[in-house]
DNA sequence: TTAATATATGTGGATATTCGTATATGTGGA
DNA sequence: TCCACATATACGAATATCCACATATATTAA
């Protein structure tokens, strides 16, 4: 993938937002990422559909849940990135809702 | 500026490579970018014109020639961005022609 | 097998992006 | 002032992106 492609699968707010709280969370399902962003389901698996297309994710699924996961094999540059994202802390501000949302809703399982 | 928004600036092609060879360069013409990168005056201009509205670049004209170079003042995280991009070893293959270009330009002043 | 839940995808329309071409603006020298 | 050079922008056409809505597929349990 080039630079730019890759950059293009960031460009839009709602795959950042998965990204991003997938890199954190390590893993997370389709629904749980459709009440954490408070998105509608086609949307979040559309966006999440790019993402494993391109590479940047890995799916598996486990009985009727599909979970995703951040590819551990990115070249270095594209996991620095990444990892710049959940590390800074004025994007966690910026996203912290998402983060808030997600963790409540694991409680209530 | 949203972190999406910086990622769409970077997610064409021409500006990344237009904002690479600045951040290495720290600062260039437009007429040289046009040769380095050998496109059209006008869409240069015009990415560089983006990327200048968006505050990822400054630029300075003396005489005739309009100079551009990475706004100095940007957040923390993405000045990380763009100084990995400058840094790694796998762009720097990536986008070698363009740095090429730029010094034999340069010598034939 | 049928129903319920979770996820994926097809379709069409609205909007955004990018480009080539032409032209406008700014600057310096004759 | 007039011309040449450097840069910026206006415009329309081709293409790409994103979404809502409807529907398809996969899994589990009854």
């Amino acid at each position: 993938m080039l630079p730019h492609q890759f950059f293009k699968m960031l460009s839009d707010e709602t795959r950042l937002r998965c990204l991003i709280l997938i890199a954190r969370e390590e893993q997370i399902s389709v629904g749980e990422l459709c009440i954490a962003l408070d998105q509608s389901q086609p949307k979040i698996s559309r966006h999440l559909a790019i993402l494993r297309q391109s590479g940047v994710l890995l799916d598996q699924r486990e009985g009727q849940w599909v979970y995703y996961k951040v590819n551990a094999e990115l070249p270095g540059w594209m996991r620095k990135v990444i990892a710049g994202l959940t590390a800074s802390n004025c994007l966690k501000t910026e996203y912290q809702q998402d983060i808030a949302n997600y963790q409540h809703a694991k409680q209530n399982n």
